[in-house]
RNA sequence: UGGGGUGUAGCCAAGUGGUAAGGCAACGGACUUUGACUCCGUCACUCGUUGGUUCGAAUCCAUCCACCCCAGCCA
């Protein structure tokens, strides 16, 4: 992972490139500080996590700082179940704010201050018009707004009906403060803007000592700059709110706070194949229990991708490799499978697990016998050692590996046919015995090669097909599910065909697996241990519900399947 | 039809006047005690269109086209 990581220390975007001229400018003091603001009303996604490695990443590779801030300025929406699950992920991720936690809410006093500054400035105006009104008179797209009458107050009245506002003597919905800025301006949110509105909501920490709180647009360059952010990294669809941002920054004085000028930047946020993005409609998800919860390994949360087995370091591979730039993309999601499998090929421990078991008897292999055979650990890592696993007469291998009737190129068991048993004998199928009412194969007579022991001077003969198995005497039986995408749709998030997005999560989208065979030694796994079942794939010991002795595992990504491609063409 | 943004391969993405990086996917081959992994090879005579400037254009100019965002007292 170290030329990944290393891509990850460099970024090299067009962000990046700025930050270079702004300090060949000698621009903030020399200094870089961004900020990840997430507002705590759902729980972190993939899409989030580009935005953490881009923040964190490009502080990181310029000697700077990174906060987190919680931009919880909508209590109506927001919950500290949230805040605390956005700690976790953050820190998952493998960043690192240190003392530098803050959020928007720390700062209500100040920016009721601000506001205050802004009024008797001339610069904004308490506005009587309703929410209806408000939209009429601001205008459409092609056509400018009208001002409100309630416009030219005075600054007194402004300043004692803002007062009141704070107060509780009104309502909600009754009044705002608004910027005063241009009903004509072609940009929407330059049209005298509201600011702070009245909202009677219990704030997850200011409880109920605020009834009027400040809105995004005015209270982010705010938080910036009083952090002394130097670059506030944001996706496309506030481009048009820069210029706002910018009004907001210039005419509030907060010299005394802090000396740097910050500028938003905006980059395109990640939308990844099969994946839905919208934090509303994942929140449906878990509301409607159509998922388990935020952390269901189908979801595409931080805590999801967690749970279903990817690492940190695949994660931050990944916002790595898919760059960062201003064009609406669409990112293949076997871009991420990638990562993960390159991480877990290179980490993940061997092991021999049959999900579907077919049984095998040795007709000539001695009934009581056992043999302890070697198995490397991990062939990537040889300094991972081996560990032992039993042989004897009756042993499972995966049904899928034996055809009674097989196509080309099969490689695998066929009546009469050999395989070598991964680790140890070769093996002669010789007789197939079927389940007389069914017709399904049940038991498969086998001689095993007593020559062919891997390992042994005589191992050398060859044999197209090597297979997994187990002990039958020995396996232990574990649950298996096997995750699929949770939506079929190369693209989920589009509703423009009218339908909802409930018909089209995939009913296949989880299997549970509950007649799987695995080694001894996996009883005794960690939860949160992660595996390759060699051609089944990589698997996690589930972190909520693995217990000691019958741990269950998630399927994290399936291996490259060129014999089910082959398959296919034919 | 107002404003803002974006067009480079199936998907991302470098490139900023000197003759199209890299990754994923795909395809072909070698290797293989799992058909995985690994390794080797192929994959844009052309950068949304059409003109122009230039010895030379993905890069500069003009034109047209396509897509995304904005009319929350959400962020």
């Amino acid at each position: 992972m170290s030329e990944n990581a290393n891509r990850n220390d460099l970024p090299g975007n067009f962000i990046q490139d700025i930050i270079v001229e702004d300090l060949k400018q000698g621009n903030n003091g020399g200094r870089v500080h961004t900020r990840f603001p997430p507002e705590p009303n759902g729980y972190l996604h993939i899409g989030h996590a580009k935005s953490i490695c881009l923040n964190f990443g490009l502080a990181q590779a310029n000697n700077g700082l990174c906060n987190l801030r919680f931009d919880d300025t909508n209590p109506s929406k927001e919950d500290t179940e949230y805040v605390d699950s956005i700690i976790e992920d953050v820190h998952w991720l493998g960043f690192d704010w240190e003392e530098r936690l803050y959020y928007a809410s720390d700062f209500f006093d100040k920016m009721y201050e601000y506001a205050i500054q802004l009024i008797k400035a001339g610069k904004a105006y308490v506005c009587d018009l309703s929410p209806a009104e408000v939209r009429e008179y601001r205008g459409t797209l092609t056509e400018p707004g009208k001002e409100s009458p309630y416009r030219s107050r005075s600054i007194e009245e402004n300043l004692d009906l803002f007062e009141r506002m704070k107060n509780g003597e009104f309502e909600d919905e009754s009044r705002v403060l608004r910027a005063k800025i241009d009903m004509a301006s072609p940009n929407m949110n330059m049209r005298d803007p509201v600011i702070y509105r009245i909202l009677r909501a219990t704030h997850h920490r200011t409880g109920d000592k605020w009834c009027i709180y400040p809105m995004y647009d005015y209270a982010h360059p705010l938080s910036d700059s009083i952090e002394g952010i130097t670059h506030s990294v944001c996706t496309l669809e506030f481009a048009d709110h820069r210029p706002l941002y910018d009004w907001a920054r210039d005419n509030v004085d907060y010299s005394e706070m802090s000396d740097s000028v910050p500028h938003q930047i905006e980059f395109a946020r990640l939308n990844l194949t099969h994946t839905m993005m919208s934090k509303r409609k994942l929140k449906t998800l878990v509301e409607e229990n159509i998922v388990q919860g935020w952390d269901d390994p189908r979801m595409p949360t931080i805590a999801g991708l967690r749970r279903r087995g990817y690492t940190p370091a695949a994660m931050r591979d990944f916002a790595a490799r898919i760059g960062v730039a201003k064009r609406d993309s669409t990112v293949d999601i076997a871009l991420l499978e990638f990562c993960i499998r390159e991480d877990l090929n290179a980490d993940a421990r061997r092991a021999m697990a049959v999900l579907k078991p077919l049984k095998i008897e040795l007709t000539n292999y001695p009934a009581e016998q056992t043999e302890w055979l070697e198995t490397e650990n991990n062939p990537e890592k040889p300094e991972s050692g081996t560990h032992a696993i039993p042989f004897g007469r009756e042993l499972y291998i995966e049904q899928e590996d034996f055809m009674e009737d097989p196509p080309k190129k099969f490689f695998r068991l066929r009546p009469g046919g050999e395989i070598r048993l991964k680790s140890a004998y070769i093996i002669k199928c010789e007789e197939v015995v079927k389940d007389e009412k069914t017709g399904e194969v049940i038991l498969l007579r086998c001689t095993y090669d007593p020559d062919s022991r891997s390992g042994g001077a005589t191992a050398g003969r060859k044999v197209k097909g090597t297979c997994h198995w187990v002990s039958a005497a020995h396996a232990v039986p574990v649950e298996v599910r096997l995750y699929d995408h949770l939506f079929t749709a190369e693209n989920p998030d589009d509703d423009s065909d009218g339908m909802d997005f409930r018909s089209k999560v995939n009913p296949l989208s989880l299997q549970v697996l509950e007649q799987c065979m695995v080694e001894p030694v996996l009883a005794e796994c960690q939860a949160g241990d992660r595996f390759q079942f060699l051609r089944q794939g990589y698997f996690i010991a589930d972190s909520k519900d693995s217990k000691p002795g019958a741990p269950v595992f998630n399927r994290i990504v399936g291996l490259r399947d060129t014999w089910a491609k082959q398959l296919k063409k034919q």
